[in-house]
RNA sequence: GGUCGGGUAGCUCAGCUGGAUAGAGCAACAGCCUUCUAAGCUGUGGGUCAUGAGUUCGAAUCUCAUCCUGAUCACCA
């Protein structure tokens, strides 16, 4: 296969108009003036040249020179077949050997739509999920993890060498907390006595601590104390800073109870991770990591980019970048957040060659990451300033926001736990299992209900806080993950039958003319490499996911008009057999992008 | 108040390196076992693209201003 048959249509045609613009009217053409689209639905064609850019050059109206350009290039080039034009659209319609070869070429590629990473690749080091082992995680852990890992994806298939990795806070006062209450108030309970999830059962502590110490601050005010004084005397809070003082000298009590309560939590973690089909590829704590930043602090001020305060504290000069002054060691010495950023940035340095760091992280730290962007550069770390903060928004109930104080927090291992248990009662209803043993409708239930969550999530522009309606996200109608499932279901079963009946379906040198509607589902079916590499450049699963939509709506439509026209010559029937096996693998990979699985029946 | 997002159909969202009459889904209404599997398909109605100006052959898209809304502006993480 030579190379330029694997261009895309509109490379292709790029450099072919090119040539003609200079040979009709002698000017030189830059690339970026050659614009297509595809035609739309009410006009012939298949692609179309917007000829505004070249009427000065051609001196001629927008129609003739149209007519002319269109005259030409179906003239030289094999590949036009017809053209016609209205106002300054010149509407191209290829040929139908174009689209078979292209057809073919997909169909033989085992890997279609990515690129493999090799040791020249740039390695790109993604940042996500970073909980906090004090509570399970919840639906804003959901979207982040989603995120997380659908961008390694994309990111993988556009020919990187990914690393995925998770920072987890596990120290600081709110696992004092949990500790806390777990001492005075749990009884000696653990997972095995009470049933419950590790990480459950330490948010449970964490919320008796928060009751417990409302309570205390409710009786002092009681006795005269201002809130602020209560808050800060609380016998409660007192011993939590305790405990965190003793912490951090490496008290062996207060060490030993927080190792084995990070353990039970650790524990729910890996289940939850396992349950939304996420993974990493190296972890670090900030327990390990919070003391580093110090000496990159030093450095950095012995390079004389950061300076110390008469108080002993140290600070970076923004004012210059627009942005304040930012504190990177307290006058007493220990580290604050970003010192802590610095710290595990060092460390990742240190164990791999990065050169290009991602942080997929809420974006009510925008500004944080904009300041770290700026300190890393600083202190010389190459990545650092175009350090990609992968900001996302908020997820929100129709009720409005979550808050863990109300009780409107949606679990995730719940919200998982329901939306499989949903999948799977509507797939009973709908009497879709049977036949199935139950190992496989486990497992359907569970690729329908997490393909449901994830393609919700995912559909949605990162950017955006997002409303999410559980009610709607169980409902399969519509822009949902299980329509196109089910859709790649259905079409693995026509393939499944064909096969059974021995037809090939590898053929297609058939001289069938293609339609319209034909060509349209190929060209989506050929944009999607160049969709990943779009994606990849502007980090968003957004676009896969809308993308695959597209794809399935345009394959359903084409199917049922196909089918009511009932012509069962053996080259349509040909024709529509190699567009579902190629529509079957433009929909496994698209969906492979956001970590959704697709069921070969459903 | 400063900085950074967002404002598109009743609702949830696409479209944004400027291109043709603004696109889906949900909800409403009307039809369909016509396909491979009705978790589906077809059709109808539904819009001042927040507002106003500017840039030009052309603006939802770019620029500026205004309004609304969210985040942030800690020796918290």
């Amino acid at each position: 296969m030579i190379e330029s048959d694997k261009m895309n249509i509109e490379q292709k045609l790029t450099g072919i108009v090119i040539n003609a613009i200079q040979n009709l009217y002698q000017v030189e053409v830059q690339e970026s003036q050659v614009q297509f689209q595809k035609t739309k639905k009410e006009f012939e064609g298949d692609i179309t040249l917007v000829v505004f850019p070249f009427v000065k050059a051609a001196r001629k109206s927008p129609e003739q020179a149209g007519e002319e350009i269109g005259q030409y290039l179906q003239q030289h080039e094999p590949i036009i077949s017809k053209f016609n034009v209205i106002k300054g659209f010149l509407n191209l319609s290829i040929a139908s050997s174009y689209w078979i070869d292209l057809l073919n070429d997909i169909q033989s590629q085992t890997e279609f739509g990515t690129k493999t990473a090799d040791e020249n690749s740039e390695m790109v080091m993604i940042e996500y999920s970073s909980p906090n082992t004090n509570k399970p995680l919840h639906l804003g852990h959901i979207r982040n993890n989603l995120l997380g890992f659908s961008l390694s994806e994309i990111m993988k298939a556009n020919g990187y060498n990914v690393v995925k990795t998770n920072i987890v806070n596990d120290r600081g006062i709110h696992i004092c907390k949990s500790m806390l209450a777990w001492q005075k108030y749990g009884k000696g309970e653990t997972p095995e006595s009470s049933g419950m999830k590790g990480d459950h059962l330490v948010g449970k502590y964490y919320v008796v601590f928060d009751k417990e110490y409302k309570a205390e601050i409710k009786t002092l005010m009681e006795q005269g104390q201002s809130e602020d004084d209560a808050k800060k005397n609380a016998p409660l809070m007192i011993e939590a800073q305790e405990m965190l003082r003793k912490w951090e000298a490496g008290d062996t009590e207060v060490y030993e109870l927080w190792s084995t309560m990070n353990g039970w939590v650790y524990k729910g973690f890996d289940e939850t991770y396992k349950k939304l089909g996420v993974n990493f590829d190296c972890i670090y704590y900030e327990s390990e990591t919070y003391l580093l930043g110090k000496e990159k602090v030093e450095e950095g001020l012995a390079k004389g980019v950061l300076y110390k305060r008469e108080d002993g504290s140290v600070w970076a000069d923004l004012t210059t970048e627009g942005l304040d002054e930012k504190l990177l060691l307290r006058a007493d010495g220990t580290s604050v957040y970003m010192t802590q950023d610095i710290g595990t940035a060092k460390l990742r340095y240190d164990n791999y060659p990065i050169d290009k760091m991602v942080y997929v992280v809420g974006n009510e730290q925008n500004y944080h990451f904009q300041v770290l962007s700026i300190i890393l550069d600083k202190l010389g770390f190459k990545w650092g300033k175009d350090l990609v903060h992968f900001s996302y928004g908020m997820v929100e109930l129709p009720e409005g926001k979550m808050k863990s104080r109300e009780g409107t927090v949606v679990d995730a291992d719940d919200l998982v736990d329901e939306m499989v248990g949903t999948a799977r009662e509507t797939s009973e209803e709908l009497g879709k299992l049977e036949g199935c043993t139950p190992e496989e409708a486990g497992n359907i239930a569970r690729m329908v209900g997490l393909g449901a969550l994830k393609y919700f999530i995912l559909k949605v522009d990162p950017r955006k806080n997002m409303t999410f309606n559980p009610k709607e996200s169980i409902d399969f109608n519509g822009n949902t993950g299980p329509f196109i499932q089910y859709t790649h279901a259905r079409i693995k079963s026509v393939l499944r039958k064909a096969a059974e009946q021995g037809i090939k379906i590898t053929t297609t040198d058939t001289a069938c003319e293609l339609s319209e509607k034909e060509t349209g589902l190929i060209q989506l079916i050929a944009e999607f490499p160049n969709i990943v590499e779009a994606a990849g450049k502007e980090y968003s699963p957004s676009v896969i996911a809308n993308y695959v939509y597209e794809l399935v709506k345009e394959y359903n439509q084409f199917y049922h008009d196909f089918s009511i026209l009932k012509e069962e010559n053996e080259a349509v029937k040909n024709m529509r057999l190699i567009l579902s096996a190629n529509t079957a693998k433009v929909i496994k990979t698209g969906m492979g992008l956001l970590g959704i699985d697709v069921p070969e029946r459903m």
